[in-house]
RNA sequence: GGUCCUGUAGCGCAGUUGGUUAGCGCGCCGCCCUGUCACGGCGGAGGUCGCGGGUUCAAGUCCCGUCAGGAUCGCCA
């Protein structure tokens, strides 16, 4: 490794000579003097070039391309005269470590689609290296969540040879002699196997397909899904006290690291949410929506009209952006969830929304096998295809348990106010978009 | 998959009631310029107006189809 510098650290260091590599963002090529904006990951900085009589190195920094790569060796100067941080280089030697084609083929404020195209060349802005620092971050909270209570982080095969619990459509492929294959939709059979493996507290981070042509702002068919799973509950309020901490402390470690950075880039105050988080019986939820104007058409579910509305009433009443809305109707839930014990029409479920947007949901699980089997019946399963993928589990001892999947691009859409899951997904796959 | 909106130069856009050489900004190329910082000045290149068909003397403009993108609904995380 060579005695590289970042930018970032330049403001606070001493004059004096430095070494950066980095890409060059802008070339203001005057007859006597040059400049350079030269950007690494960490930030820009000028260099700066007074031109000789007969001058190699200024032919080479005239011959420099918008996005070239390029390594700087030179003096840092604080100078009150230089606009970008007060700070410059002033070059002694430039190599080209590779030459950009003269024209790049997307700018800041290209439209999505495109940027999508040339991602690698977007990933150079700042707000997208700043997305996936914020991101980082958050995994880091919530995995010290997780190792301070004990939790056990799983892998779960994405490889499946029967279609999992979710309606969504399934992506099939040739499996060898064994026939069809399937991309897991969610790992939710395999962590309540981990519940009666005797792992007591599990959590995953990782991918989830979906082959649904949905075409919205917040849906991929490859999403990246945080999921938790917790044995030996009382109900789902467990779980949501678990989510809302966790959520809160990785907000919490989000504002303190780039709290900042984000108001600079983005324009956004990160607000860390306090526990408990408002919650609100899906009865209620109806007649708050209702009053407030909405009629909900379908029946049971949250439009997503009334999760704007039922988000509206909370940021009002409560002044908080998260909502638990809880107990949700069985028919619109699946069959393993748990039904509350005096009343089945009845789930002991919720889905989480923050601003409008759902972000997860939740349950306990049904764990007793005679229960599961029947409510598998009642939603027109048949209980001899859910044999050995699932319902087996159940017959040689199951503990309580209960968790939550949630997306992790919603999240940070969410958290950054961007407009669409792509803008915060390093690479967006949609049923029009496998590649790059 | 339904509905609505949008496709004009590398990028962002304008283009009137259809009218003959399709413009603007940024970027790109060339020349000039003593510290710029959205550098500036002069000059230049670059477009079968998404694609196919139709109406018309004439289509970027109107109609039909199709493809792509965006928003939204369904579904979800």
């Amino acid at each position: 490794m060579s005695n590289r510098s970042l930018i970032k650290n330049l403001a606070t260091s001493a004059d004096g000579p430095v070494e950066l590599s980095g890409w060059v963002e802008t070339l203001r090529d005057q007859k006597r003097i040059q400049f350079v904006i030269l950007r690494d990951e960490s930030g820009s900085v000028q260099v700066t070039y007074k031109r000789e009589e007969v001058d190699a190195l200024a032919d080479t920094i005239s011959s420099l391309t918008t996005g070239s790569f390029v390594q700087v060796k030179g003096n840092l100067v604080h100078d009150e005269r230089v606009k970008l941080g007060g700070i410059e280089i002033q070059l002694h030697e430039l190599t080209i470590t590779s030459l950009a084609q003269p024209q790049l083929p997307i700018a800041e404020d290209t439209s999505i689609d495109q940027r999508l195209d040339w991602r690698f060349i977007d990933h150079r802005r700042p707000e997208m290296n700043l997305v996936f620092r914020v991101q980082t971050t958050l995994e880091r909270a919530w995995r010290q969540y997780w190792y301070e209570n004990d939790f056990i982080e799983l892998h779960t095969p994405k490889l499946m040879g029967s279609p999992s619990e979710s309606n969504a459509e399934l992506f099939e492929m040739e499996y060898f002699e064994l026939g069809k294959a399937y991309l897991a939709q969610s790992p939710q059979f395999y962590k309540q196997m981990a519940m009666m493996s005797g792992l007591g507290r599990i959590f995953e981070i990782g991918p989830a397909f979906r082959a649904d042509p949905s075409f919205t702002s917040r849906h991929a068919t490859e999403f990246t899904s945080i999921d938790m799973e917790v044995s030996h509950i009382e109900s789902h309020e467990d779980i949501m006290a678990i989510q809302e901490q966790l959520l809160q402390r990785g907000l919490q470690a989000v504002k303190d690291a780039h709290g900042d950075e984000i108001k600079a880039l983005f324009d956004v105050d990160i607000v860390v949410p306090t526990v408990p988080f408002p919650r609100i019986p899906i009865t209620e939820a109806y007649k708050i929506i209702a009053e407030r104007g909405h009629v909900i058409e379908r029946g049971g579910d949250l439009d997503p009209e009334g999760e704007r509305q039922i988000a509206a009433h909370v940021a009002e009443t409560f002044g908080h952006e998260f909502v638990f809305v809880t107990d949700y109707p069985s028919t619109v839930r699946p069959f393993y969830h748990m039904r509350h014990a005096d009343n089945p029409a009845l789930t002991n479920s919720y889905d989480l929304i923050w601003r409008g947007t759902e972000i997860t949901t939740g349950a306990q699980r049904e764990h007793r096998i005679d229960i599961l089997v029947e409510q598998a019946k009642q939603k027109g399963l048949h209980p001899e295809g859910l044999k050995e993928t699932y319902l087996d589990f159940f017959e040689f001892g199951a503990p309580t348990h209960g968790g939550f999947g949630m997306g992790l691009a919603r999240v940070l859409m969410l958290l950054l106010h961007q407009p669409n899951i792509r803008e915060v997904t390093y690479l967006f796959r949609g049923p029009t978009r496998l590649i790059p």
